[in-house]
DNA sequence: TTGTTCATGTAAGAAGTTACATGATTTA
DNA sequence: TAAATCATGTAACTTCTTACATGAACAA
């Protein structure tokens, strides 16, 4: 079974639900967990029903098809808590947004700010959902860690601190950039494409530019 | 082009590398960028070449096949400039980790401690390796906002923080478990599997247990 | 009456992983 | 002499995204 499939059997696995309620829940993974489509998710559904860890009844509803409420079952219930003891390979980080940030040498000053900006700002639009999802966490909730509450209640406190950490992150970023913008060559405010190409070694178009002292 | 395909072009825009070193840098991505076989490595630099974003010549090494050094052209250089200066689209989070994170309260309190603990040891490991790799910028590279050195010590700057959230916020769930462990019921050290099944709403196996007060 | 939400599904394609393949050079 | 590293490539498979499709209920 692939983690989508047990990503959604968590989710069963303190009430039932139907495919859209997955869905809906599964895209808007603010700091945590999985994300998927509903076209993913339902026939991961089925794949769960034939292996006996969900099952459906249908239930009234709107649509040119049943709508159909899932529930997951004792052995769904054993699978779930099987793969959450099993070992975990280290997950490979894939950020297009650092990927970003390395190439801002190729950026105008003030855009590079810009950009700096704006992720700042999506920062704090996440802190601000992440409080209003762990408010909806009754303190009683939060104390047994024999609850699953206090577990989903973790994974929001997980996101609040990295998300904390990114924004003290950014910030000292743009102060980077603001300050230290002023001391460096004005690179890249030229419309020379070339004068780009001044930090490359063994760039194609000859007579790289010795870097500035 | 696909987010691989500028990666192995930011990557490039420093200096000329072989598809070997490409790979062999895609794959230790401690916190930083994207990672990718040299399965996929290699038709990507193809389709780099295709485009005119990258030349390649042979060089002399061993193997069956021709030792290729790949260059970035100029028009690759304002390729990469162009998208580094686009919208980009918020990431989706996807972590196994919080998964199961979430799934433990199926697991023995001993296990759940186990698991977080290996976890805490994985951050500090991350941890020592970024530093290594921060040790190699010299602080001259790492004053001028112009270099592309900068941006790059930026973002290991940036996996330092992330990573020293994490590990404050695995010692602080370390500590909810130990202290806590000994206030709740003892489900799961118990053999009987309906016992775990007392926190779902409408399980299969009907007469669900009370929630313990 | 036009658009949005509810509710489910399939199809096509892109992206990523794992495995297979070759063969020289270096290390144990 | 056996294994690991260097160095590149293809094939098969899984996973994920985007788009197409249906049709009722409800809101503007």
């Amino acid at each position: 079974m692939s983690t989508l499939g047990y990503a959604l059997l968590a989710l069963l696995s303190t009430r039932p639900r139907t495919g859209y309620e997955l869905a809906q829940r599964m895209r808007r993974p603010i700091a945590h967990m999985w994300a998927a489509q509903h076209s993913q998710i339902y026939p991961e559904l089925a794949r769960l029903a034939d292996a006996g860890w969900v099952t459906s009844t249908v239930i009234p509803g709107p649509g040119p098809r049943d709508t159909r409420r899932y529930t997951i079952t004792a052995p769904g219930l054993e699978a779930l808590a099987t793969w959450a003891d099993s070992p975990l390979a280290p997950e490979v980080p894939r950020s297009e947004m650092l990927l970003r940030v390395r190439s801002l040498w190729l950026v105008s000053p003030e855009r590079a700010v810009a950009f700096a900006a704006e992720q700042r700002r999506r920062c704090l639009e996440r802190l601000t959902v992440l409080d209003q999802e762990a408010a909806e966490f009754a303190p009683d909730d939060v104390l047994s860690t024999g609850h699953p509450e206090f577990f989903a209640y973790t994974t929001l406190r997980y996101g609040v601190l990295r998300t904390q950490a990114a924004l003290a992150w950014w910030d000292w970023l743009l102060q980077q950039l603001r300050t230290r913008q002023a001391d460096v060559l004005p690179l890249m405010t030229e419309k020379d494409p070339a004068s780009r190409a001044s930090w490359q070694q063994g760039a194609t178009s000859g007579t790289p530019g010795a870097p500035p002292a």
